[in-house]
DNA sequence: TGAAATGTTGGGGCG
DNA sequence: ACGCCCCAACATTTC
């Protein structure tokens, strides 16, 4: 028997790995998970996401321990621990599944020339994209820097690759010495955080599938109407799942194919579905091919953008503190549940650009920090979206009405009621605006405005006009 | 995957 | 019957 280092990255689950798969069918698997801090490149991992991994290392360790093999955590340089385990457990491969951030890719590269200049035999695997973001193209050889005609090339690419079983049994070898996991400290910054993220999320593999098959047979039906209402449970709040690999764009990408092929679904809602899972794949594509996403707007005009600084306008934006409700609602959803509702994310993030002038950078390495499905590729693409410098972005000029907005997609106001608890007794017809309710309304639901809730920090229109003259600002 | 400003049309009230 | 105004409803343009 030959025995055979896996390295864990983001796909932590069994099923659908096939980098675990190669090990079990070689021989004696070593299942290792390496804290490498100089992998970070200046980004360490946010609170939420310390959370989510702790919990998801639980969880996996667990598994990987009833299937026979008990996972190692070790903390070091990736190439020194991988040295040594391979002097311990007598290791003739490694194996990994890929990752994309730029400059890990160009580790794991060196990593494997390293190991291959050992006589280790190396073996490197998808799992985290459904296409290889270096081989779609459009006609013209260039990358896709548009959403629509990337699907397309998507849906005439070969197919992605089918999910394999979890492998059913793992020879695993006694003796080799892990870190204990509650030594890693991976607990958010406040104490009471890691209590409300529990309380919203199980994580675990298997929960991340009966999350997918409950939303099959339930919700995806009804997902094109409902998808972009936060007061509905219409969404499949798989995100966290997605990025951290409890599931796999390939277990879902077949099981929406499944539920079409079977038929009596509304089909527009399963496009719209999988659509937004290319969404994701469009956001790595592009940061394949502009590793400065995150830092970097594509638009070059913005480079030269008057952002203010105002520190005290974004901390009342981080505690949902704006006087606007849908906003505050979101931001505040945000930090209690580690997860905003996308449509929610779209106003708020307008909300801290145009209506605040203040760089989408800020709102990026917030949502970073707080978002349980915090994913370095899609946050990036998303804010330079919002922000108008960004691939096929929303227009600078398309400033979100939050009023409008809240009265469109939180209709009866349940929403800003469940996470701005002080609106609650408000008269639904004034929740998207209480500035604007009469007094004696106020007075009856108990609220006093600029005391138990804030004034609104800027004025809708007078914000607005601001953004415009900014933005004319850095033209030509 | 906007919103506001501006333009157009057509019905109804009314002198 | 006619012109005029008002204004909602819709369309287009502009930001």
């Amino acid at each position: 028997m030959t025995a055979t280092l896996v390295l864990f990255h983001q796909n932590l689950r069994l099923a659908d790995n096939r980098a675990l798969a190669f090990a079990a069918e070689r021989g004696s698997v070593v299942p290792v998970y390496i804290r490498d801090d100089g992998q970070m490149a200046g980004r360490a991992l946010g609170g939420a996401s310390r959370w989510w991994l702790r919990e998801s290392l639980k969880d996996m360790g667990e598994n990987l321990h009833k299937k026979g093999a008990d996972l190692i955590l070790r903390r070091g340089e990736t190439l020194a621990v991988v040295r040594d385990l391979i002097q311990q457990t007598g290791a003739t491969a490694v194996t990994w599944n890929r990752r994309y951030e730029p400059d890990l890719a160009i580790r794991d590269a060196k990593l494997k020339s390293a190991l291959q200049a050992d006589g280790i035999d190396v073996q490197i695997y998808e799992g985290f994209l459904l296409f290889d973001p270096t081989s779609l193209r459009t006609g013209g050889g260039t990358p896709f820097k548009v959403f629509t005609p990337f699907s397309k090339a998507c849906f005439v690419a070969p197919p992605p690759s089918k999910p394999i079983a979890a492998p059913q049994h793992l020879k695993g070898i006694d003796g080799i010495c892990s870190d204990a996991l509650d030594d890693w400290k991976l607990v958010p910054r406040t104490a009471a955080w890691p209590k409300t993220l529990a309380a919203a999320w199980d994580v675990s593999e298997q929960t991340a599938w009966k999350r997918l098959q409950d939303f099959i047979a339930g919700s995806i039906d009804r997902y094109h109407g409902d998808r972009d209402r936060p007061d509905i449970d219409g969404t499949s709040r798989l995100s966290p799942y997605l990025h951290f690999g409890q599931i796999s764009p390939h277990q879902i990408w077949y099981a929406v194919q499944k539920a079409a092929a079977i038929g009596g679904k509304n089909s527009t809602s399963i496009e719209r579905y999988v659509l937004e899972i290319l969404w994701r794949e469009f956001s790595w594509n592009l940061f394949c091919q502009f590793p400065a996403l995150p830092e970097k707007p594509l638009v070059a005009s913005f480079g030269r953008f008057p952002w203010r600084d105002d520190p005290d306008a974004l901390k009342a934006w981080q505690k949902g503190l704006t006087g606007y409700p849908i906003v505050d609602a979101g931001m505040r959803q945000l930090w209690q549940t580690g997860w905003m509702h996308n449509r929610v994310r779209m106003v708020v993030a307008s909300f801290l650009i145009k209506h605040l002038l203040l760089d989408w950078r800020e709102g990026e390495a917030w949502f970073w920090d707080t978002l349980v499905d915090a994913d370095i590729g899609v946050n990036a693409a998303s804010w330079q979206w919002v922000a108008g410098c960004g691939a096929d972005a929303a227009p600078f000029f398309r400033i979100f009405n939050p009023m409008l907005q809240g009265k469109k997609f939180d209709p009866q106001g349940e929403y800003v009621k469940l996470y701005v608890p002080e609106l609650a007794q408000l008269d639904p017809a004034y929740i998207h605006e209480p500035w604007r309710a009469p007094l004696d309304q106020l007075r009856k639901a108990g609220i006093k405005l600029g005391a138990t809730y804030p004034l609104p920090i800027v004025d809708h229109n007078t914000a607005r006009q601001r953004a415009l003259a900014a933005l004319a600002s850095i033209k030509a």
